[in-house]
DNA sequence: TTGTACGCGTTATCAA
DNA sequence: TTGATAACGCGTACAA
């Protein structure tokens, strides 16, 4: 492949009059510049862009970290992400950290050794203290989907515990008063702080949902299947099925079909995340709307403007995103 | 960030020293050696993957150039490349090119300058004789989903046409005979292989498949429902409904629910690709398996297996796959 | 076993 | 307007 070198041997200039051609530097000559042009698409020149990465310490491109490109939550936030690198020039550095501390913290890592100034992880393995050094080291680093203190100019979260008082609000609201919840059976802050915004509703308005009512298992449309099984083999009676996230929903909702049960004729259910299954299921799912391209895209953009001189440095701003009701047709009034 | 050079100065060694330590180099003494590493650790070092891939004339990455991270379907084939990726600690460098010859191209020519030897690519709008030329330049240049005579051992390609006649086999085989299906409308081979699938099948068994029960819209959910919208209302008669792909099925599904048809008791309707949503709509849909991760995964291996330097050149071998019938519940017996 | 010196492709500084 | 030349961080013959 044709370097620079080789284009100034063939034009027959200096090293550094190629470069300045290359970077649409002042002080060349038109013709010369010109000339140079020509010989380059003739080469089939293409700057090498390791070397530039080296020389000029600052690298053009934005590590990413998620825990599973598989799944449609992670996708759409890489997706996001990609959107604003792309309108910018910028390569996506992808690194997949399925939720374990030693590929979570291996994916930054790796980040870090191709020099990456700006990068958007999420991270749920790792400990605040780990993050909080990361965050040191790298001027661009943005938390997403979690809020340490500490770093607070640098999170982009939403609030899950408002989201999570949204759900248990609009079935109250319709009447409905006997709740069971398939729950995400990680211990992470996610489940919990929903968990958290349902109970403070329920508390206030003197609605229970014993601990017997949720079934957990995992966040996906089997864990849902299967949660939904248990509540119905224990005999349980309710009208409405809080859900951890969409995918628990339509396989909770899979499985009160399989045994008669209509939604939300007979039972309603109400999911988390507004990912793209909430529209393709049917009945299609009333849920809460998490904005995660919207919040990866802010994240993208706050990550990659501390690549620009103007270190933007408002320690004031957090980046909260509230989560909203999306009300379509699996729920009912009583 | 600590170098090489300041290690070096500090352990009061060579920076030759430091380098064979770093590399699980020989000759080097045990207690040099655990002294050595001990600093690094101690100043945080982390080699620069930039200066390597330099002077090593070898990047440790790998690229993939799809259209649309947000869609299931390349979401799920950059999930193949990445697992197999982080097996061999590769970087992946994500380039979107959304089905333009232009954004194609650059996504190319960006990790091109990344001196990627290794990449997936997925195009469609680029013509046969740039996508040669450019796997003329990259040594692991691997095609996927797409078929080009001349770099045939570098392609990894599902057979449309199969594909398509297995949607037509099932119908028919099940007394269906009266058809419309929703198509894609883009005009790439995808799209044409598999109509010509169904044709070929049709045509053998005297079915007709006139051109006014063929609606094309957007390859999506939402061109599923205006391209079955349509096909009701010019009142056409049909017992099933071939669709391009899962989420066009879906879409055609939901429209067909909202006018009051059953699926499957009134129509069936059979899908392609089995993307997740296949198995999360209600009912479940019955469709063509597109092994697409399976496929990315060979993809990949192919790619950096001429990383190595046996550069593989089994140029006899052609990577094509054969898509699957997967019965599920939207299609029943006429 | 350890060190010297050069090169990888670019950019940037300073002369000319 | 152009050209030498020194970095950037690392790997590696070759020498010691």
């Amino acid at each position: 492949m044709a370097t620079i070198k080789d284009i100034a041997r063939v034009a027959g200039v200096s090293l550094a009059t190629v470069s300045r051609v290359i970077n649409n530097g002042p002080k060349v000559g038109d013709e010369t510049r010109a000339r140079i042009k020509e010989i380059m698409k003739e080469m089939g020149y293409r700057p090498n862009a390791n070397a530039r990465a080296l020389v000029n310490q600052n690298s053009t491109s934005i590590g990413v970290v998620i825990a599973d490109l598989s799944d449609p939550f992670f996708a759409t936030l890489a997706h996001g992400v990609e959107k604003v690198a792309r309108q910018q020039n910028i390569q996506v550095l992808m690194s997949s950290g399925s939720i374990e501390a030693e590929t979570e913290f291996k994916a930054i890592e790796t980040l870090l050794e191709h020099r990456c100034k700006a990068m958007v992880v999420h991270s749920k393995a790792l400990d605040d203290q780990t993050l909080i050094d990361f965050a040191s080291q790298v001027p661009g680093f943005i938390l997403i989907n979690r809020y340490i203190e500490a770093i607070a100019d640098k999170c982009v979260w939403v609030d899950n515990v408002t989201g999570g008082r949204l759900m248990a609000e609009h079935l109250v609201s319709l009447g409905h008063k006997k709740l069971v919840m398939v729950a995400s059976k990680h211990q992470i802050d996610d489940p919990l702080a929903r968990l958290d915004g349902i109970r403070q509703y329920l508390k206030q308005n003197n609605i229970e949902l014993a601990e017997n009512a949720i079934e957990y298992s995992t966040p996906d449309q089997e864990g849902g299947e299967i949660a939904m099984q248990n509540l119905l083999a224990k005999g349980i009676e309710f009208t409405a099925v809080l859900a951890y996230n969409d995918a628990m929903a339509s396989g909770a909702m899979s499985m009160l079909q399989d045994h008669n049960l209509r939604v939300p004729e007979d039972i309603s259910i109400i999911g988390y995340d507004d990912v793209l299954l909430a529209r393709y299921c049917r009945p299609k799912l009333t849920t809460i709307k998490y904005p995660i391209e919207l919040m990866a895209t802010r994240a993208a953009e706050l990550a990659l403007s501390f690549n620009a001189q103007n270190a933007e440095t408002k320690a004031s701003t957090t980046y909260k995103y509230t989560p909203t009701l999306i009300k379509r047709d699996s729920v009912s009034k009583l």
